[in-house]
DNA sequence: TATTGTTATACTCTATAACTATA
DNA sequence: TATAGTTATAGAGTATAACAATA
């Protein structure tokens, strides 16, 4: 791996604009990696029979409040359609109900059953689980650095 | 997998050495979120018209050398048959070649071409460059600790 | 007339099973 | 017989378009 920030970018073009930017460069690339190829890993290591990864998010959306259809399509970006199949199978398997708004008919609104919440729950632990188990062979400076670069990755992921 | 966003602050401070197992599992939680949501967001970001997440997955492996179909659906984790269709799409664009391997006939080496490789650098580009914006933004330190997040992640994942 | 959600239909990407051509 | 790759077919999960109910 090319991690020495020592080493200057003299493969690079003669007049870079700014070593700073340059550095930002070789970081984002290195670090688009780490996090592509980590998210594969937790996904497949957190494939669960259960529930879909779709049907999962939904649980998750939902488990502190009842939100629509259309809220949920826009929060995982999606089509309504798509959703509205989600739903389908959540409610099918008895982890979600489906409600009316009074003060809006048109709308369905979606809520977590106890069933739904035990699910969530046990897949979430599931989830977990490979990744802490790789965190807790780390030695403390390396777990306090992941804890910094987590909150980062948070805030420009919000953006 | 939208889970609080609202991190407890007093989490974070109130991690002593004694509960050094109860801090990693809540270290992995807080990191899944965040390499999940990063990687999401990077996937979005990075949509290419030109190739498909697969076809940038084929393009990347042989672009230092030409590999079986075999091989590259091995190194994709799918099977055969997913492997010969994207490699099939590959072909029709002209992105890469199939060619026999002398010493065994029933091998097919698929090889990248110029154009191939043109396409690769500049779906590469496009990848890069939101995460690289971002990261330009951030102060030394915050880039330092990203850095060597990235390395702590790459290595996580290999095992 | 606009909006919310559903149904109908199609596309993409994946898988398994059966086939061919080599080994 | 066994292996590498392809073809045939099916199953998720997504999308757009058309529709019903409500605002």
């Amino acid at each position: 791996m090319i991690t020495s920030s020592a080493t200057p970018p003299a493969a690079r073009t003669a007049a870079p604009p700014s070593k700073r930017q340059a550095g930002a460069g070789l970081l984002a690339a290195e670090l688009r990696v780490a996090i592509m190829r980590s998210s594969r890993r937790l996904r497949a290591e957190a494939a669960s029979r259960d529930i879909s990864p779709g049907q999962y998010s939904v649980l998750a959306a939902i488990l502190h409040g009842p939100l629509t259809v259309g809220q949920l399509a826009e929060r995982e970006m999606i089509q309504a359609p798509s959703m509205t199949r989600i739903v389908n199978g959540l409610e099918s398997a008895g982890y979600v109900t489906r409600g009316e708004n009074p003060l809006d008919k048109r709308q369905v609104l979606v809520q977590i059953t106890e069933d739904g919440s035990a699910i969530l729950r046990k897949a979430r632990s599931r989830r977990t689980q490979w990744l802490a188990k790789r965190v807790a062979a780390l030695s403390p400076e390396e777990r306090e650095t992941l804890r910094e670069a987590a909150r980062i990755l948070q805030e420009m992921s919000a953006v």
